[in-house]
Parts: structure tokens; C-alpha cells; sequence
DNA sequence: GTAAGTAGGTACCATTTGGTAACTAAAGGG
DNA sequence: CCCTTTAGTTACCAAATGGTACCTACTTAC
């Protein structure tokens, strides 16, 4: 972007797209699904690869985004707490049925080959 | 992504998310839903701002993930038709449901602030 | 004194992504 | 001959993204 293109900026779906598209933010959301509240340390070994900056800006985002909500106890050391918010179970049935349509799809036998760098092709 | 690191890549819902994800994929998704097959330069002006190195690219993508089906015409000039296969009909159903959330989220006056540099910031 | 843990912040670096401009071949119009 | 159109491709460049390593301030354990 480099002035005044605002491209389709005004459209919510392509900013709701771009919070969920973030390396690692499905992830998050997922554990705290699953896991229920958790820590952030705790979050960091939860998801195997995840450094804390990312996880840091992608919690902060969410947060933002009223999908995660922060619960910080000034005890020393500190815990901060993170869990999800109701907006985000919203979220959770639009998710599933994203996951139902992937899902049928790799069933079908649906290569994922969009002409991305695959991130799997380690030797 | 540095080597035998795989993420979470057997993630269905992460590919699906990563394929829409890009910049202008669902606004192509949208033009073609709404104005029916259409020519490639045709796209190129019905998005304003894309340019076709990047909308090539989609396209392939697209294609690739059988969102998108593309008929060459060898005439002279070629004439190159995208439309959308059955396939991004029943993605379309989950989008609506993204739109839905994402719009109502909008009502409620939900400011997307997530972080990420604004991309209508100019003035 | 040294190490570990808590919740990050910061600097730096490599990769990825997307944009611009110029180029292609083959035909038609003036 | 020169310009236009079609559907891209190529080279180059700037910005965004994400990773590593190191730093904080404070306490407990050894």
C-alpha cells in the first residue's frame, strides 16, 4: 500500500480474514479452546514453534479484536492469564464450519497446491 | 520457516485460511460471484488497485485449490475466462457466514484495531 | 553468587509479499 | 511504420512478516 488505494479496506470480512490469518492466531485460539484459560509461558509450550514476540502481537491483536481477554495479577513474578471471550465462541461456529468444508475437501483427496512455499517440504 | 519445523501445517482449516488470506483473493471470489466469468483483463479493471502480477498469481492459486476454473480460448488475441467451480459455491455459504459475524461485530461498533499498520491511514 | 522462572520488550536479520515498469507474440487499424 | 489489444512474464524494489538472541525486574532455590 502506498497512498491513497484504500483497496477494499471498508470490507469487514477481509479485516476479520486478516486477524485470523496471522501465522499461528487459529493456533491460539484453538488452545484456549481446548485447554481453557491458559499462561502465557504455558501458551508458549502449548504451541511448539511459536516465539513470545509473535505470540505477544498475535494475543495483543486478539485482544484488540475482543476475541481474548487479559487477566494480569501484579504478584511477583506476575501471571497473566488469557481466555477467550464470548465473541469469540461466535467466531468459534463460523470456524467450524470453515473446518467442516477444509475437512471434506482433504477427504476428497484436496491437495493443498496454491503455488505457496510449502512449509512441509522439509527433506 | 527455517527447516523440519512443520507448524501446524496438516491444519486443513490453516491452508483453507492461507489460500484466502492473500490480498485480493476474496474480492476476486466476490467479483466473480457477483458479475459471473469474466475475462482476465476485465478482472484487472473490475479491481481497481490489483496489478496482474498478483492477480496471475491468485488466479493459479485458485485454480490450484479448484476454487476457480479457467478456459483459454486460442484465438488471436487469446481470450482467457475465470469462473468459479461448484467447489467455491460451497465455500461461499461459510463466507456468508464470516460476512454475517464480521458485520454484526461492525454494528455493535467493533473497531478492528488489531495491531497491524492501518491500510487506509493516508491523508 | 549463580541459575531459573515470570511476561514480555528490543535489536537485528532473513524471508515473504506485493507493487511498478518494461517486455513478450501475433494481429488489426490508420 | 507505429499504436493498440490480449494474457500474462520478468526484473527490480520496498514493505511487511516472523524468527533468533538478548535484555529487563523481581524473587526463590542452591
Amino acid at each position: 500500500m502506498k497512498d491513497g488505494v484504500p483497496a477494499h479496506s471498508g470490507c469487514a470480512v477481509e479485516q476479520v480474514l486478516r486477524l485470523l490469518s496471522g501465522r499461528w492466531t487459529l493456533y491460539i485460539l484453538w488452545r484456549l479452546q481446548d485447554m481453557g484459560p491458559q499462561r502465557f509461558n504455558a501458551l508458549v509450550r502449548l504451541i511448539p514453534g511459536v516465539s513470545p514476540k509473535v505470540l505477544t502481537e498475535r494475543l495483543k491483536a486478539l485482544e484488540n479484536a475482543g476475541l481474548v481477554s487479559r487477566h494480569y495479577e501484579p504478584t511477583v513474578p506476575p501471571q497473566v492469564t488469557y481466555s477467550l471471550t464470548d465473541r469469540a465462541v461466535e467466531l468459534r461456529a463460523t470456524l467450524d464450519q470453515i473446518a467442516g468444508v477444509s475437512r471434506s475437501w482433504v477427504a476428497e483427496g484436496w491437495r493443498m497446491d496454491t503455488g505457496f512455499p510449502d512449509p512441509a517440504k522439509d527433506g
